[in-house]
RNA sequence: CGGGGUGUAGCGCAGCUCGGUAGCGCGCGUCGUUCGGGACGACGAGGUCGUGGGUUCAAAUCCCGCCACCCCGACCA
């Protein structure tokens, strides 16, 4: 990596490798498309799911955990499920390795498995086997389980966060008695994701649902939040499905209701993952590295004593007075008191990590009882009194928050158009990029010629209400079939 | 899996065309001066040059094979 941080280029793809870097939230692991995630990263993610999983148990639901290993053939129980996961999944097909004559270490024959094991890329199969196990009555339902865990997808291609063979998520996954109520469950998880990216990451979505094309490997219906990333391009921030009776018909997981019937159980599954620390990154970063929202920023705020060659004493005992008193007030603050490194580094430092708020105190604020206080997402610095800093602080932490999400829906909506011809169409994208609200005729082949003329897919057809007017009907400009509305169209990651 | 690129100190790289036994910046260690926007000086530590073979008196450098990773596509949270 370079010493200092590379400034964000033409190459919007190596800017956000840079500054992931840089910044300390992920680094190459020595295996192909994995990543290691730092302190940092970490922390970030663990604010992410701390907030995400107090909303699930807000909406009632409960954690679980499930098995790593998947045996092979509960993967082909279900068959749109095969098709989807087949080319990328990572088999166990041994349980020991052996030295051999020439004094390698080598996989060991004679420990082949009876039944190769899959590393799990989504949990669906062996969580479906286990409820038909559960669910008789329905009594027994609904299930509202959740799981925080890894999963392994081996992908062609991958990114720092975006696309990584191995990533962290969560997966919900629920059973229910009908249909209404699945439906219910995966809209509800639905707006719970939305107002997770919209209210702490400060990332606003569209909600929508996917064409077939663009589904989950066994669902019904997919529902999805997509953001746009500065560079313009879409990203898929979080699913939801409706997975129908598909799994409680491949896993045999039937209830009986209160007429005594037998009936297959409803079903939906939904998942976040660490895509989200990349799109948070992509989102709010800038020139300088990245720039947090404060309700996920590990520190809020970080205070660097502005010392001298004597007279320290008075400026690390007021540092740590202010560092007290915002603590106190559940402000998560550091201070940075490390006297291997000068101001300047610290303040650059900072800045690249994204932390929303720092604080300057040297001996002409404590003449003035002021602090210099900068905010990582405008840049300004201003003098603040240290009477009542800490509900200053708070103040702006909010207005950061607020306007870190006012900033990024002001450039989506720059960044959204409408065309309602295809020359117009293949321009935005090609020129603006963003997203392009379009007339689509609802079918697949139509879809397909758009993206391999232009490299744009669906996103989603919107819920509505979110653009005006996107539910009307007209006509695809493509096929010159009628469209039943419009559709969000964009390049994606 | 197709196309391109790169493997040399912890990180980022030069050296390879034209073979002579390895260098720069950052970082790291010690000491001193510094400290309100990425400090400076002196001294110092640190390398199987991805890997296997070949050519040669001599290979980071030339030749052949292999491996790994990165980037661009196809596939995907």
């Amino acid at each position: 990596m370079a010493d200092k941080i590379t400034p964000r280029s033409e190459d919007y793809a190596q800017w956000y490798v840079d500054v992931v870097r840089a910044a300390r939230l992920a680094d190459y692991s020595p295996v192909r498309g994995s990543m290691i995630i730092p302190p940092n990263g970490y922390e970030l993610w663990e604010n992410m799911r701390d907030a995400l999983d107090a909303m699930f148990k807000a909406t009632g639901h409960r954690n679980a955990y499930f098995p790593l290993f998947i045996p092979q053939s509960f993967l082909a129980r279900e068959a749109q499920h095969v098709d989807g996961f087949a080319k990328e999944c990572a088999v166990v097909t041994h349980h020991r390795l052996m030295v051999d004559d020439d004094g390698e270490l080598v996989v060991d024959p004679e420990a082949k498995l009876e039944e190769p094991l899959v590393v799990r890329p989504t949990s669906e199969t062996i969580i479906w086997d286990t409820y038909s196990k559960w669910i008789q009555s329905w009594r027994d339902l609904p299930i509202l389980i959740n799981q925080w865990a890894n999963v392994v997808r081996w992908e062609m291609r991958t990114r720092l966060f975006l696309r990584t063979s191995e990533f962290l998520w969560q997966e919900g996954h629920t059973a229910h008695a009908t249909e209404q109520e699945a439906v219910d469950e995966t809209l509800q998880m639905l707006d719970v994701y939305a107002t997770f990216a919209e209210e702490w990451m400060a990332m606003p979505v569209i909600k929508g649902v996917k064409t077939e094309a663009e589904r989950f490997a066994g669902a019904v219906d997919t529902y999805c939040i997509e953001a746009m990333m500065q560079d313009g391009k879409a990203l898929q921030a979080g699913t939801s499905h409706f997975l129908g009776q598909n799994f409680a018909k491949a896993f045999d997981c039937t209830f009986q209701n209160q007429n005594g019937e037998l009936e297959h159980v409803w079903a939906t599954s939904w998942g976040v993952s660490t895509r989200l620390v990349g799109a948070l990154v992509m989102t709010h970063g800038d020139d300088k590295g990245i720039v947090l929202p404060p309700k996920l920023a590990p520190t809020q705020v970080v205070i660097v004593p502005i010392t001298r060659k004597d007279g320290n004493e008075v400026i690390l005992e007021a540092a740590e007075k202010v560092r007290k008193e915002l603590a106190d007030a559940g402000i998560r603050v550091f201070l940075d008191d490390r006297e291997q490194h000068r101001p300047g580094w610290k303040f650059n430092e900072y800045e690249v990590q994204g932390v929303p708020i720092r604080l300057a105190i040297g001996p002409r604020d404590i003449e003035n009882n002021v602090v210099e206080l900068a905010r990582r997402d405008t840049g300004e610095k201003e003098s603040v009194s240290m009477d009542g800093l800490a509900a200053s602080i708070l103040d702006i932490l909010d207005n950061i928050q607020q306007g870190l999400f006012d900033r990024a829906m002001a450039f989506r909506q720059t960044h959204t158009s409408t065309a309602d011809d295809y020359e117009s169409f293949q321009a935005f994208i090609e020129e603006k990029g963003g997203f392009v609200l379009m007339h689509w005729d609802g079918t697949p082949e139509t879809e397909e010629r758009i993206k391999e003329e232009t490299k744009a897919t669906i996103r989603c057809i919107p819920l509505v209400g979110q653009f005006e007017g996107t539910e009307e009907p007209g006509v695809d400009p493509v096929s010159g079939k009628p469209s039943k509305g419009r559709v969000v169209f964009a390049r994606s990651y």
